[in-house]
DNA sequence: CGCGAACTTGATATTTGTCAACTAAGGTGG
DNA sequence: CCACCTTAGTTGACAAATATCAAGTTCGCG
């Protein structure tokens, strides 16, 4: 059931088949979390760490004025809040975007896994740093793109991630997400997500209706938005394995 | 010599004496960078890990069109590459501010340590959750506030982390950046940064001249940006420690 | 003293935000 | 199956924030 996770810390580090039947062992408690609502919220100390098994969610914050802020989304095989396990408590929310399994593992499987397995422990080491630098790149986008490169990079990063996982078709894929959510996104407001997407739609670049994405020319929009994968560290850099 | 690294350590994991000894033991190369150019390029795949001993650095990245973008600043304590030891090469630039003094640590010997000492691991990896938690709050900071709380925002985080490291005053620090430098980091225009940090000047929240900062009142200046430090997790809550 | 970099200022253009109304879509109960 | 109702998407007019350009001015330094 955890193949997702071993696929996924396979990519961070060169685990034994030791780390490997321990990871195969690991049964946390598998959990529904109905779409639009919350997995853990600002503040939490949570006692298990959470990792998205199916479905679509994001990290946000909630600002004083009552203004939202999404800085991440998850996809399957992310991990929701790996560092509560290092740091503390929560600093922000995660929300569901879609209906969502996840398994709970329990934080002190996780200190034991990390004091007793160095490669587990690198792996996870490994996923925090993608995350880093898709921060870091997230960053460069709002800092230093337009609204339409912007929107057109984020939705690249989809893209990817999504056929990353296999849940996204050649050209296309489920957005789950309302322009009011894209504006919390990428810092702009409502009004222009939708006026920055009729941008794109007019240029051909990409279709979206019904929460459906269609990228009619997937090149042609990578271009547009300046957007490498590279930073992903996902290895496959097509969409689908290689079958002979 | 590399006390500032054992400290910063320390707060990440409980080291053991084993663990300090290692570390004490360390003795990479120093280093010393003059002000206004580059530790490490975007591409390299540097073989060392760098770590700041004194000085003031910055991540950032040019984009095609030349534009710049600043990610993160550095302060004494802080690792430059971390990442490169797990994740390959960079994918943006370390650049310095003023002259630094940094060390040099092997790959290789980093490696030996997170193999061997867990909590030597453990405690880097949480140096990097501590920057993933900076990078969501800055995130948060450009996507979501004007101008003028961003600009606030930014000098209250320098406040704190110089004081942390020991080379603020009470209520004032060196700032070695130019009103460009500070519009790469916002993501405006560096007029924009000059108009800015005029208003924040005429409501007496801050004074900035020849490269000074003061602060006369500073959670005057924390309420106005919604500065919250808990984020990097420095335990002195203030500014120095307690001497009775 | 002079030179270049950084800073400042004003005028103007562009992007993006806000408000308010309206339309379309999806779900629910009768 | 339809009427209704709520939510999401769309549009126009206007306001505010920020960018750009161009011309000074100041500052630090050799």
């Amino acid at each position: 059931m955890h193949n997702i996770l071993i696929r996924k810390l396979s990519h961070g580090a060169e685990l034994t088949g030791d780390d490997r039947g321990r990871l195969e062992d690991l049964v946390g408690r598998s959990r529904r979390v109905e779409a639009r609502s919350d997995v853990i919220s600002d503040g939490d100390i949570p006692g298990d760490v959470h990792l998205i098994l199916e479905g679509f969610a994001c990290r946000y914050k909630i600002m004083p004025d009552g203004r939202r802020s999404i800085m991440a989304y998850l996809v399957p095989g992310d991990f929701c809040d790996l560092h509560v396990a290092i740091l503390g408590s929560m600093d922000h929310s995660i929300g569901t975007m879609t209906a969502c399994t996840l398994v709970e593992i329990p934080r002190a499987t996780i200190e034991e896994l990390s004091a007793k397995h160095p490669q587990i422990m690198r792996a996870m080491w490994w996923a925090t740093l993608v995350d880093e630098a898709t921060l870091r790149h997230w960053l460069v986008n709002i800092g230093r793109r337009p609204a339409d490169q912007r929107l057109a990079h984020l939705l690249c990063e989809f893209y990817v991630r999504l056929n990353a996982v296999g849940v996204a078709g050649d050209r296309s894929y489920q957005l789950p997400l309302t322009q009011e959510d894209i504006a919390d996104t990428l810092g702009i407001s409502t009004v222009h997500v939708n006026r920055v997407l009729q941008r794109l739609r007019a240029k051909g670049l990409v279709t979206l209706q019904s929460r459906a994405l269609t990228i009619p020319d997937y090149g042609r929009l990578e271009a547009f938005a300046d957007f490498d994968p590279a930073y992903l560290h996902l290895d496959r850099p097509g969409r689908r394995e290689h079958r002979p």
